[in-house]
DNA sequence: CAGCATATGTTATAGTATTACAAGAGCGAT
DNA sequence: ATCGCTCTTGTAATACTATAACATATGCTG
């Protein structure tokens, strides 16, 4: 799935579209993109889509279940499973990798005999700076 | 939030939602169980997704958030998370239970100050039974 | 029963994602 | 070079999912 990071070469559209979620600094929907890259050639829903299944297959930007929403890879992973935490409050995401809850989750209903292939984990609360003030 | 089922008293539209959904034996969409309901007085997409949150408020079902559909609860939990493992190849889901994980996932965030209070975990694979076909 | 709060019904619309087909770009074989 | 093929991109239309806004009904309390 996930290749490596430092051999990519990136369209246009790519790189427009994951300069709009840096600047946007939280996840966005497919269709407030699009609203920010008109005028950067992209005009279809379509057009959107695709270029973030393009960029997901290069583990650039994953898709956030929960929310409908796409936001930037943060770290180098390549087989874990990403742990999202989302904060209630100010909506920043932050990316957690953790082998060992990867691996005992994707271990629990092998105990079944379900062999599993991917895994989502998105957890809500409130994050360190919304908790300060 | 979810309360005790023994003392739940269910409505007609109650009733008949969590029939339609028992009889699927598979996660639905909102407009799938509309059109199931049709001939038992569910007219709108609204009367659908009302009756959904009522029954999930009394944790009776739940929504996949991966999937946009909804399940029927199978365990008798409360405050744990629940685990689903889906079958990419049948569609059923299983519902599983463990603390120990829903407390290290939990636990996770905390470590940089982020207080959780709602996860979503959902594993795709595939099921004991399609694996053995 | 009047007045209020709550629940339900109905219509319209917002938000998200994909299908279907047209048009263009790259490439090997003749 | 150009034909035919494949792969990618563009565009329009539509399907799928969810909610807003308002009307109507139901039930409780004084």
């Amino acid at each position: 799935m996930a290749q490596n990071k430092a051999q990519i070469t990136l369209t246009e559209k790519q790189s427009q579209l994951l300069a709009a979620l840096r600047e946007a600094n939280q996840p966005l929907g497919a269709y407030a993109l699009l609203d920010m890259l008109r005028e950067h050639g992209f005009s279809a829903p379509l057009q959107v889509y695709r270029t973030l299944d393009q960029l997901a297959e290069h583990g650039l930007v994953h898709r956030l279940e929960s929310l409908n929403a796409w936001t930037l890879c943060c770290a180098d992973h390549h087989q874990d499973t990403p742990i999202f935490a989302i904060c209630n409050q100010c909506g920043t995401v932050a990316e957690h990798l953790d082998e060992g809850v990867a691996q005992t989750i994707a271990a629990l209903p092998l105990k079944n005999g379900f062999v599993p292939n991917r895994s989502i984990i998105e957890i809500y609360g409130q994050c360190q700076d919304c908790s300060a003030k």
